[in-house]
DNA sequence: AGGTAATAGTTGATTTTGTAACTAACAACC
DNA sequence: GGTTGTTAGTTACAAAATCAACTATTACCT
């Protein structure tokens, strides 16, 4: 029906990288999720916070290009948790100082862990300079870089 | 040698992963959205339909890794849309031959150009070689490899 | 100061996804 | 031939994402 093609589906980028993130996720989505019942939002929003001490959601937001809904829900969840604090910012007082509470700094220390280990599982499949580059592309395409 | 206990979340690959593949598909994803109202399930079954013919909706899953509901959902959008003509197997009735009609392959010749041309500039931030290389390893990370 | 615009974050309505249960058809086995 | 199990695909309901509108506060401007 369509002519002869020099187009392949599994080849097209944003197809391959999306196959690559969701089978690449899956193993350490279901971390999180049974052992926290965090979702994907949840955890970002936690390794923030471990990484960078005090932020705002504006900021976790800027940083993570979430949108600001998604962290206000994360954030919601985060609070019932008892994994983070909310402390309002006295001289404007629209933002909100975000940080972990111990049980939050231990739960994302765990999954830091967790992230670590698996991570170097799947770097595995490379050599270390072909991790180191595909690390640089991921970047650049991600405009992280 | 040494275990490092340092972890930076942007080297990690799933998010990292995640960030490039949602970059990446966004302005692609305004395409076939703004120009055919599809959603991101939509366009794949309608290349996996224009690159490799007739198929069922169970080939379509396994093919791409979807799950049967939102293929079943995805199927019945493109034949709304009349992108999409379905025939039951008159030897095996459960299962239905999908095929793309004349505007369904239109579309999807339409896409597909689109595409290429996507993806030649995405390819174009790396030499032939770093491209290559980057398709490989996704493949292996995605479990296509 | 007073009015207007901008900002941080939340809430509500709609759309989309995920999970489980379901229907219809086929297969296997005794 | 009738039970039991499996498979292709759909549907129903709950969970989550998206988008717009909203509140409260701060900044800007004359």
């Amino acid at each position: 029906m369509t002519e002869k093609d020099d187009f392949a589906l599994q080849d097209f980028l944003p197809y391959l990288l999306n196959q690559a993130a969701e089978e690449s996720s899956l193993a350490f989505q279901q971390i999180y999720k049974g052992r926290y019942g965090m979702l994907r939002t949840e955890w970002r929003v936690l390794f923030h916070l471990g990484m960078y001490g005090q932020m705002t959601a504006k900021e976790i937001g800027e940083k993570a290009r979430i949108h600001k809904t998604k962290i206000s829900r994360a954030v919601q969840k985060l609070g019932e948790k008892r994994f983070v604090s909310r402390v309002r910012d006295e001289t404007d007082r629209r933002s909100e100082h975000l940080t972990l509470t111990a049980a939050g700094d231990a739960a994302y220390r765990d999954l830091r862990r967790v992230a670590q280990e698996y991570d170097g599982k799947l770097s595995a499949h490379f050599t270390r300079g072909e991790a180191a580059l595909l690390r640089m592309m991921l970047r650049r395409l991600a405009g992280m870089g």
